[in-house]
DNA sequence: ATGCCTACCTGGGAGC
DNA sequence: TGCTCCCAGGTAGGCA
């Protein structure tokens, strides 16, 4: 599934092959995937048609392309806003050649098993938006200035975001969250006064975006703390480490994941075949600690499961 | 405001 | 073989 490193993949995809080209036409093959759009895929398709992109930008799993106005050359204040849930995948094709095999399939017939909205571009181009499991979602949003006055996101220099992304905290690929900057010392703040365990904080978007079951167990394991430790009770120190922990594991998937695609299409899933090989924690229930060699344990969480090494992430005392 | 729970959706795989 | 059930999980929205 997309995590925040393929979403970032996809946005420097997008950046290299899709900015400054312009939509001719939309066609949306299913309704629930432009649910979140107001006025459904004839307005969504209204808005996008004649609209150039103006750049790629990411916060957290949000991706959005503002759009410039051909006819007044100016920018719309909009921007086309994607998520790509959990199966979600954006596939840009270039114009006449049918690109066979994109996603897998023969390159047979229009389009691909689960092509959910297809754009069209005035070039010849086209922009697929294929999605299996339909959790993620295309809209036409209004841009409005961020809170703390920063870009509004990875890849923007401009301090607007998309309304609908607007309480979504920054990630932590963004330079706003680096090590030593205000935002970080924020978020420390922010996270050591939640009275809850630290994965819950983790996974909350309005703290830090991006991170996910996977994310979270991989750096927990990296920080050896304990899904249930209660937020508050942890050192600024280890609070910092987990997240440097989290962050060098969305770097090492970004380095894996960032030659998944050529100059033909983006391919979502790609990468996380290559990245699911250098999983230590997540997904590994019995397999030993690559630290210690104790088996790897998976426990409930949150209607869904952790994994943790029992040994180097032991269970917090309570009272 | 904070904390926590549930619905949403679909296909692959396990179990019978 | 075909059926049922379970599972994955980010997010919004609603509750106390």
């Amino acid at each position: 599934m997309p995590e925040l490193p393929e979403v970032e993949t996809v946005r420097r995809g997008l950046a290299d092959h899709v900015v400054h080209r312009t939509v001719a036409d939309v066609e949306v093959l299913r309704e629930r995937a432009v649910r979140r759009h107001p006025g459904g895929a004839v307005d969504l398709a209204a808005r996008l048609r004649g609209a150039r992109f103006g750049a790629a930008v990411r916060r957290g799993k949000y991706l959005w392309l503002p759009l410039d106005r051909a006819d007044d050359a100016g920018e719309s204040g909009e921007a086309l806003l994607i998520h790509l849930g959990m199966s979600g995948q954006v596939l840009v094709k270039d114009s006449v050649d049918g690109t066979a095999g994109v996603d897998g399939t023969d390159g047979s017939g229009s389009g691909a098993p689960h092509l959910r909205v297809r754009l069209t571009l005035a070039d010849g181009g086209e922009v697929w938006f294929v999605d299996q499991r339909t959790f993620g979602h295309l809209l036409v949003a209004d841009l409005v200035p961020t809170a703390d006055g920063g870009p509004g996101g990875v890849g923007s220099s401009m301090p607007a975001l998309p309304q609908e992304v607007a309480h979504i905290a920054r990630d932590l690929l963004d330079p706003g969250l680096a090590v030593g900057t205000p935002g970080r010392a924020a978020l420390l703040r922010r996270l050591r006064s939640r009275r809850t365990g630290i994965k819950r904080a983790l996974l909350d978007q309005t703290l830090v975006s991006g991170v996910g079951n996977i994310y979270a167990d991989e750096g927990l394991w990296r920080a050896r703390v304990h899904y249930a430790q209660e937020a508050a009770t942890m050192s600024r120190a280890r609070t910092e480490a987990l997240l440097e922990g989290v962050a060098e594991v969305m770097h090492g998937a970004l380095a894996v994941g960032g030659t998944s695609f050529d100059s033909l299409y983006v391919n979502v899933n790609g990468a996380s075949g290559y990245f699911d090989r250098s999983l230590v924690a997540y997904g590994q229930a019995g397999r030993p600690c690559a630290r210690c060699g104790t088996p790897i344990v998976r426990e409930p969480f949150m209607n869904r499961s952790s994994f943790r090494c029992p040994r180097c992430q032991r269970a917090p005392r309570h009272g």
